[in-house]
RNA sequence: GGACAGGUGGGUGAGUGGUUAAAGCCAACAGACUGUAAAUCUGUCACUCCUUGCGAGUUACGAAGGUUCGAAUCCUUCCCUGUCCA
């Protein structure tokens, strides 16, 4: 068994080559954690974390976040670095992920990014454009706006801003009050792609897991049972009682939502477990939608805890190596 | 056995003679997404064909008949379901 190392090879003053970052996409479910784990056992690395809720310290269960006894000793990080009351940003993650991988890089270690949130990745490896943080005082201003002339804001875009106005539906409140957030607080057009800040300096392998869609479904709906008879609910009440209100950003989120609809009085178990297992395919099917986008995922059929997949992946990983080099 | 009520597209549920291939909702399927992203939002949703058009044809509202220029809608019989009375 050869020993793999993210060191670039050759002396340091070689023509630069890059050290290596591999990515594993896919929908919930699929087994991405279980590959990283068996990839970074293999390949010298560490597990950044890359799903917007798992940053969340407390939220475990329905998080299927993996629990530290189950770590194998692998460094993970980005897991429960925030509080429910902290809310946060693409951009913010894309801050936090790009240090941790540089540190891990740094140690020659191998960086495996994990996560199903495709947004978050996409700033991670493409960059956001260099724009302002959130207004709070302007959101509310644009919201108001809204509520009184239905469709005013995708008119008011339309007329600063042509081009990224016919990319943003008249309903879609939320990303059009972003839209003109920027734009006023800028004060001049935001120029397609010009603005982002592209990340360089690592050679990218980007693996997808594409399990076939009805076992998926199974195990999805097994799993979402086992979150309600495993603690979910408990751990909503400890999350309660140690000061949350509910109304923090991760109670919105799959499981969270509708285990504290039922802490509440205002549902059953059971129409809690539908729910939540109703929800959670929609989810898969809105990652798939997001991942197949992308040309550069190399797409493995199966399941990550699959041996053929496993297999598959370590090839992949072997070539990345080699042609790296 | 009797009295009511009812049987509509994958589900629910409107429609009670013509602009109804049949509202709405749900599910399903597809998609968008440049800082809330497990969020937010959109489209399609009987079948076939083409010149892709507010196009043509076919099939469809339990079943079979009937009335009518025209029926998911009215009539007859039958089948089935629910509630109540025996």
């Amino acid at each position: 068994m050869c020993a793999f190392t993210n060191e670039p090879l050759g002396t340091k003053s070689s023509t630069g080559v890059n050290p290596r970052l591999v990515a594993i996409a896919g929908p919930t479910g699929a087994g991405k954690s279980a590959l990283a784990l068996d990839l970074a056992e293999e390949f010298h690395g560490e597990i950044v974390n890359c799903d917007s809720l798992q940053l969340y310290r407390g939220f475990d269960i329905g998080t299927s976040k993996t629990p530290p006894g189950a770590r194998r000793g692998i460094p993970h990080h980005l897991f429960d670095i925030l509080p429910a009351s902290r809310e946060f940003s693409a951009g913010e993650y894309a801050k936090a992920a790009r240090a941790a991988i540089g540190e891990i890089a740094a140690r020659a270690s191998l960086p495996i990014v994990v996560g199903g949130s495709g947004f978050y990745l996409r700033a991670l490896l493409e960059g956001l454009p260099e724009t302002p943080e959130r207004d709070a005082e302007l959101r509310a201003k644009l919201a108001q706006r809204e509520q009184r002339r239905p469709g005013s804001l995708h008119r008011l875009l339309a007329r600063l801003e042509p081009a990224r106005a016919r990319r943003i539906h008249e309903r879609d409140i939320q990303k059009l009050i972003r839209a003109l957030e920027i734009r006023i607080l800028m004060r001049q057009p935001v120029l397609e792609r010009s603005l982002a800040t592209p990340w360089r300096g690592y050679s990218i392998l980007k693996l997808g897991l594409d399990p076939d869609r009805a076992p998926l479904y199974t195990r999805l709906d097994e799993r979402v049972r086992w979150m309600f008879t495993s603690g979910i609910v408990e751990e909503v009440r400890r999350l309660l009682a140690e000061g949350a209100t509910g109304g923090e950003k991760p109670f919105e989120s799959l499981g969270y939502k509708q285990a504290l609809a039922h802490v509440r009085g205002q549902t059953t178990l059971e129409e809690a477990i539908a729910s939540t297992q109703l929800e959670t395919r929609r989810y898969a099917k809105r990652q798939w939608t997001w991942f197949r986008r992308d040309p550069e995922v190399r797409w493995l059929k199966g399941f990550g805890g699959d041996a053929a997949v496993r297999q598959q992946a370590f090839g992949a990983l072997q070539s990345f190596y080699k042609t790296c080099l």
